[in-house]
DNA sequence: GCAAACTACCTTGCTATGTCAAGTAGCAGG
DNA sequence: CCTGCTACTTGACATAGCAAGGTAGTTTGC
């Protein structure tokens, strides 16, 4: 299980991929899992992806528009709106900020762990 | 206001960001505010880390001894245990390879925004 | 026609966790 | 004693990921 992820380290950072990707190219919620796993998160799951999409669209971050399918009932598009364009530029920027503060520390020499005591039983 | 970070990005990280400064040095919470402040997280408040704190040594990942203080009332310093140490180094397993994941997709270039019909007024 | 399988979307309940605000308490200085 | 600093605690609240289940349209095979 090489990609057993935590839960609670994806949080805020989801919508801000799922902005991502839309820039990159239209798509809809199926799809998007898709792509998820694809690059990386091979164990998102579709009730995940909706409502996060769907507070995407409340917040006006994205717009969407249904087109039908031969093969399945209508798709739902989604794409960025101009506000979705300026909150990727915000979030990358927080993101990197993130990393910036995260990275240094962990990348920081751990002192010699004192050995824990060998509690003679 | 250059650290307005968002809440949910921090998710996650703040107790591997505990569990690290804890390995550096042993702290108590009043000092952890203070040095999670010092390395970036100027706006993080003290009732985001004393829960956390609450949790890893409910969690069997950090011990605490008190400390009586001549400034003020006695200091609960923290250390992590051996399982905090595991903790530690999973969750910057944990980190890193989300890391992996968005920042790819990040950095890749973001094709032409179809300019937003300028909507007359 | 009808059932099964696949595509696609949505919703509900659960849980973890950061945030705000308020409270408790010890100690120091005026 | 009252104010202010240090230090920890607690409770109500909001957010957001996740599992599970539900609704529908299309295609295939019988």
């Amino acid at each position: 299980m090489p990609n057993a992820h935590d839960p609670q380290l994806l949080k805020g950072v989801l919508s801000l991929l799922l902005l991502c990707l839309l820039a990159e190219r239209e798509s809809y919620g199926y799809q998007l899992v898709q792509r998820l796993r694809e690059i990386g998160l091979s164990d998102i799951s579709d009730g995940t992806v909706y409502p996060a999409l769907t507070r995407l669209e409340r917040e006006g971050r994205v717009t969407s528009r249904l087109v039908t399918s031969r093969s399945g009932p209508a798709r739902k598009y989604y794409r960025p709106t101009e506000a979705g364009y300026a909150a990727l530029a915000q979030g990358t920027v927080h993101w990197l900020s993130l990393a910036d503060v995260v990275n240094p520390v962990l990348s920081r020499p751990i002192p010699a762990q004192p050995a824990p005591p060998s509690e003679e039983v």
